[in-house]
DNA sequence: TTTTAATTGTTGCAATTGCAACAATATAAT
DNA sequence: ATTATATTGTTGCAATTGCAACAATTAAAA
């Protein structure tokens, strides 16, 4: 994955950091974080630890709209989370830094690393642009199965291979293509009595 | 609308444009067009026109990917229209400026206007993630019903009114939300009947 | 102006789905 | 090791939806 400060020294990086008014926060596992940050317009990378942003939903239904790890950037316009709805939890000892997505846009800055670090974080964007639109491709699909078939698509298509493995659950999987969970295993297990697929843990077979 | 060449003089907006090899194509109206960089990798700005990227799926749907008018930008990794089976249509004569995206990530160029530039592009592409964002809320919502008011809920949080005049037909609306056309009436219908909206040609008054 | 094409509107019906209410495993915490 | 919690797995049933097959209206083209 793509790191913000890829080709740029530590110095240089450093310059940025100052340059930008950047904060390196630290936060322990499982708790809701940054919360009082949701009404500014920031980019945050985590430099270490692992994060999910959360939304709650009126009926009570919890959706991981982000999973990110190390080097995974987030924030309000990237994320969408201007809306109170969102919850920051951390799922592990996490450090993080903080950038004001405005400074970033306003600040004169061209010295080639900024320059880098500028394309750097483009090229990022574009990737989460990328894989939006897969989602949006996936969630398009009018029935479970097409759903289902097509995530095995772009996940494939990724890997060049047959096997997927889950980094996730089940749940969280009907999460991501917004279905009914009993109703995704119940067409699970249709593909399977067919023989489309076979399931073991979390790895899922391609048999066609 | 985010222009690419903001706060950019003409004169510099022309080295630029030189300096990135940028290739200015025309086209005439209803043409399907680009067919032969859909390999590269490539940002297109639309300086005057109108286009539509279309998907057509193995069923025979047609589906808008992207409508864009004068100052939209899309390509390769922004629309995700890498496959095959996108088509880009023009609606309108249109002229085109085509820029090589590995070129834009790769130049060494630290001017000021070109730090702008890069700031302008990653502006444009961060509101394209927010648009996804926007459309993925309402594609994650379960039934019909929720999905339109959902729809509502983003149109309107924009425009600060309770009133939305489609800038499309329904046909297209029904697209956008992927539901089937007809039950998307028949919503319609029922909220109206329950006194939710009104509707009047291209015009719909929310009521509550 | 007349014809053609596109869009809107309607409805019965079968298929798909979400929901509820479970049992069975597996994983994590004490 | 035992308890508690999370995840997987299953199924009947009612609600929702897509599909098909139309008519009516509106917009565009000849």
């Amino acid at each position: 994955m793509k790191n913000l400060f890829d080709n740029i020294s530590t110095k240089n990086k450093e310059k940025i950091l100052k340059n930008l008014e950047a904060n390196t926060l630290h936060f322990k596992k499982n708790n809701k974080i940054l919360s009082t940050f949701k009404n500014e317009n920031f980019i945050g990378i985590i430099i270490e630890g692992w994060i999910q942003i959360i939304k709650i939903d009126y009926n009570g239904n919890r959706t991981i709209i982000e999973d990110l790890e190390e080097n995974g950037v987030f924030g309000t316009m990237i994320s969408s989370f201007s809306n109170q709805e969102y919850d920051i939890i951390t799922k592990d000892d996490t450090k993080i830094i903080m950038l004001d997505y405005d400074r970033i846009i306003n600040i004169n800055n061209n010295n080639t690393y900024y320059n880098q670090f500028l394309k750097n974080l483009l090229e990022i964007v574009i990737n989460i642009t990328n894989e939006r639109n897969k989602r949006i491709e996936i969630l398009t699909k009018k029935t479970i199965r097409n759903k289902l078939l097509e995530y095995f698509n772009v996940v494939t298509k990724n890997n060049h291979s047959k096997i997927i493995y889950l980094t996730s659950t089940l749940t969280d999987l009907s999460d991501y293509l917004a279905i009914d969970r009993c109703a995704m295993m119940r067409e699970l297990k249709y593909l399977k009595e067919e023989g489309f697929i076979e399931i073991k843990n979390k790895k899922i077979t391609l048999l066609y």
